[in-house]
DNA sequence: ATGCCTCCTG
DNA sequence: CAGGAGGCAT
């Protein structure tokens, strides 16, 4: 058998397991009141518009709390079965997709835009799971939320600003006919009218208090998590530093996501219809999706672990504010099981039955590196878990998001890079993103890691791909995306050794022994550059040698003209094939890479 | 018939 | 990087 031809066999992988339940249960507590939150249309005219429900007490704490609970909940958890409207449920879920993978690049180009499908039996009791949770997480942030208002009271910033403004929120009851004062600065600082002097909602207002309040929500749970994080180091829980856990954290992550194009479907980028420009602050959350909502599934999702289409994929998602901490990979990182996936819920489960205020040790599906966080941990924001709005299948990374206020979105593609950013965090956080990694398809970190590891092998077998690959579920379509991207990992690879051999004969090179390759060369360079640009990784020495082995094939066969054969190439590759390495163990365990 | 490879193209 | 074509091996 010819190395070259190496036969992945691709045993169906057992899609049917996915359960094609794509019921919208547990849903109606936070999309019940949906609807009236989006008055904010266009064409209306604020002055003319009147909420019958604006004389009610504008204190109604139960009702305010009842509303931040649940768009905390609509953020943080949105539903792997909300979609977009108009789109069509047809074989969505189905088994099928899988086996009629073969019929048609048509359904191989549908799976691809439907590798959102998750394992939603799982998905959905642990988002229920994760409700309560963030219940849990609200409680502890009121009860420090009077004195941390006093205390920025003091403060003056504007985010603090926001902060305080966002408990100043006066919910009109009825759900979602509520007034706020908007941002300082704000276009309707000027026209905006006291709740005493019993003003009438206006459209406008709601409008930009439904933005506003959705940011303001976001970071509201920002500072919750932050709490309970701090009540976590400061209960006692010994939170020894994890950096080094965690190897080569990447932080360019539009450049990385920019680099993969369309394997998540390849639909084109759209903006959502967006007349009013919301102000600069808001506008980062607004296109979230339910600024248009016509029903309840389109929610001001945040953490959806969809990936919907592009109409309704946020145009402007957090940029993450990450901390460049090059790390080389070699260090072991967080060994999750990704095989287990009744971890998520343990953990979930564990903290919601003992709440924040506990260790994990006695978690036996948590890793050791769980009960050792940052002794600092609680003060690292959310934002430093550089999650990411979602974006839409065209969206990867494509655009620059500006960064917002800590708005608690993830970017469901790159949930990898999640974790790469969650050895500094305890293991709430953890556990949170890891439930949400839980998701089909590759992303642009599966992307990363595939080319480090090109670096020990440059013709993985698909039973090594699997191995190395443990939180994709693999099939057809996968499979052949991941085959296809070592081949275009070679292609690069092999383009680069021709065009240096030629031109190290036009420079004169006379002996095949003067042409090494180091890690200074222009050669190693390329190369690096495009499997490791971020440079964040410690390229084995192997494969520079592997390198210069090839460069030297390639000048031998130029240099005695074997390249006037049309298939002068084929005994190169043959050579090279035999030359891959073992992989090191953290390429199958981690994603932190 | 199926799957993987390279090559070419966008 | 993805698609498609053509080649080759099973």
């Amino acid at each position: 058998v010819s190395p070259l031809s190496m036969n992945l066999s691709l045993p169906d992988q057992n899609i049917s397991a996915v359960v094609a339940d794509s019921s919208q249960e547990d849903r109606s507590s936070v999309s019940s009141k949906d609807s009236a939150a989006d008055v904010g249309s266009p064409g209306f005219h604020p002055s003319t518009v009147a909420s019958p429900e604006a004389e009610r007490p504008v204190n109604d704490h139960l009702q305010a709390k009842r509303a931040r609970v649940e768009n905390i909940i609509r953020v943080m958890a949105g539903s792997p079965n909300s979609r977009l409207h108009g789109e069509p449920e047809k074989g969505e879920m189905d088994a099928r997709d899988s086996r009629e993978c073969r019929e048609a690049r048509e359904v191989y180009r549908e799976n691809k835009r439907k590798q959102r499908l998750p394992q939603l039996k799982q998905l959905q009791s642990m988002q229920k799971l994760l409700r309560q949770l963030q219940e849990k997480f609200l409680q502890v942030y009121n009860q420090e939320d009077s004195h941390r208002g006093e205390r920025e009271d003091r403060g003056g910033c504007l985010e603090h600003d926001n902060l305080i403004q966002s408990k100043e929120l006066s919910y009109l009851t009825n759900g979602n006919a509520f007034e706020k004062k908007p941002a300082r600065g704000s276009p309707e600082s000027k026209d905006r009218t006291k709740p005493a002097e019993g003003n009438l909602l206006n459209l406008r207002e709601t409008k930009n208090l439904q933005d506003t309040l959705k940011g303001e929500l976001s970071r509201v749970v920002n500072e919750c998590v932050d709490k309970v994080f701090k009540n976590v180091s400061s209960s006692g829980l010994d939170l020894s530093p994890l950096r080094s856990m965690c190897p080569s954290p990447d932080v360019q992550t539009s450049g990385g996501a920019a680099e993969i194009r369309s394997q998540q479907g390849g639909c084109p980028p759209q903006e959502p219809p967006h007349p009013v420009e919301p102000p600069s602050h808001q506008r980062s959350l607004e296109g979230h999706g339910d600024t248009d909502a016509q029903s309840p599934q389109d929610q001001t999702e945040a953490l959806s672990l969809v990936v919907r289409k592009p109409a309704m994929a946020p145009l402007c998602s957090v940029t993450p504010t990450t901390v460049k901490r090059p790390y080389p990979m070699h260090q072991p990182a967080f060994q999750f099981n990704y095989s287990s996936p009744l971890h998520d819920t343990q953990i979930l489960e564990h903290l919601l039955k003992y709440g924040p205020h506990t260790n994990f040790s006695g978690l036996s599906c948590l890793p050791p590196s769980l009960e050792r966080s940052s002794p600092d941990s609680g003060e690292l924001p959310w934002d430093t878990l550089s999650m990411r709005s979602k974006v839409g299948p065209g969206h990867l990374g494509h655009h620059p998001r500006p960064s917002s206020l800590g708005s608690v979105t993830v970017d469901n593609l790159c949930l990898p890079h999640v974790k790469m950013e969650c050895s500094d965090l305890p293991a709430v956080s953890v556990a949170l993103t890891h439930i949400l990694h839980i998701q089909e398809g590759l992303n642009p970190n599966h992307l990363k890691k595939a080319k480090l590891m090109f670096f020990y092998t440059r013709y993985p077998s698909s039973n090594v791909l699997k191995t190395y690959f443990p939180d994709v579920k693999f099939n057809r379509c996968i499979t052949s995306q991941l085959i296809k991207w070592f081949s275009n990992f070679r292609e690069f690879y092999y383009i680069q050794m021709e065009k240096f051999a030629r031109q190290a004969i036009v420079d004169g090179v006379n002996n095949v022994d003067n042409l090494s390759v180091s890690r200074d060369s222009e050669l190693f360079r390329a190369l690096n550059m495009h499997y490791n640009k971020a440079n964040d990784f410690q390229v084995p020495d192997r494969f520079l040698e592997v390198a210069e082995i090839t460069l030297h094939e390639f000048y031998n066969a130029i240099s005695t003209a074997k390249d006037s054969d049309p298939s002068w190439k084929k005994a190169i590759y043959k050579v090279i094939c035999k030359l891959d390495s073992d992989l090191p163990e953290e390429f199958k365990t981690s994603s932190c890479l």
